[in-house]
DNA sequence: CGATATTTGATATGATCCATAACAATTATC
DNA sequence: GATAATTGTTATGGATCATATCAAATATCG
């Protein structure tokens, strides 16, 4: 599979080939040039899976424009306000992101002042992470911003119930798949 | 969000910081310095969406290894054996590919003997993708793979009728959110 | 104690994927 | 027939992801 974007359906039947769609139909050339029939696609679960998650860090992305956040971004503020005093490597895992490639990440949110490493008194060779104030302020006004632009339309668009329920089975997928 | 493999969940409450989780616990240090709390995260559409997404691509290589086969490969396949005669604009541009970064898969599919390029005798521009009789076997074997081995594990995890459920909100979401 | 192994953050580097500009050949438009 | 648009292609840059390696600090264990 492999998704993005435009996708619709449509009727016809295969024919030639080596003949275009266009003159296929009847002679010269125009028309809208139909759409592809999608197939046995559509019932591809990671097809399906891939074009709604690219659907939904699009939406994600629009919502937080103002903020200039990153999905990942975000969850690495919200992954540190809710762990305070963890270093790079355990929220840096926890999130799935390897550790060389957390450093550019952290180097970014810490130009933002959103967030800074400390040194352990404990073990010097460890970056505590902690929000700073205007972290916590940005990661506040970040959430509302999600819950009302993004997260909402998932309610308006399958209902509470149904939400509730893809989400949990996409956290049995992502837990036991 | 950020996503990708291990999470799981546990429960403690925030402290200082400055003072790495292990001595924070005792005096020393050791114990398998506890889990993190994913707290909101685990709410988060997105994140979700996105570690669901990765273990089911994950998967699908698993079963496809034999035949060498990425989700995207696969994808290009399926809908070339359902819309013989399209040239590679047409295809692309359905599967969210853009036509700089389709040249290169299909110089692979090509080389593997998988599909054909071949030049309109109508539009001498445009090249008509067609499955080789390889490319069609190949096609056939990937299909029952996953069947067998990859959609068959979603009725196992949540039963035929919230795979369909699954499917379907996944869907509306890619084509309406 | 002290030698060795491990961990942490970091750098360098490469692979893969995604996006844009530009080009030659061909076709469409007017 | 001149100009515009389309098709496949190349070149290129950005973003994401993965691996090897390193110095500093710590842990381990004889």
């Amino acid at each position: 599979m492999t998704v993005s974007r435009t996708a619709e359906k449509s009727s016809e039947k295969p024919s030639d080939a080596t003949k275009s769609r266009k003159d296929a139909a009847g002679g010269q050339s125009q028309g809208p040039a139909e759409a592809l029939q999608l197939g046995e696609l559509s019932e591809q679960l990671g097809y399906v899976l891939k074009r709604a998650q690219l659907k939904v860090f699009e939406n994600f992305l629009r919502c937080m424009a103002s903020l200039q956040l990153t999905p990942a971004q975000f969850s690495v503020l919200l992954l540190v306000e809710k762990n305070p005093g963890r270093n790079q490597t355990e929220i840096a895992s926890t999130l799935g992101i390897l550790r060389p490639n957390f450093v550019a990440m952290l180097d970014n949110l810490e130009s933002r002042d959103l967030c800074a490493r400390i040194r352990s008194t404990n073990d010097r060779r460890s970056h505590i992470l902690v929000l700073t104030d205007k972290g916590k302020a940005v990661l506040t006004r970040a959430k509302k911003l999600v819950a009302t632009k993004h997260e909402s339309r998932l309610n308006d668009l399958l209902g509470q119930a149904n939400r509730e329920a893809l989400l949990e089975m996409l956290s049995k997928i992502a837990n036991e798949f």
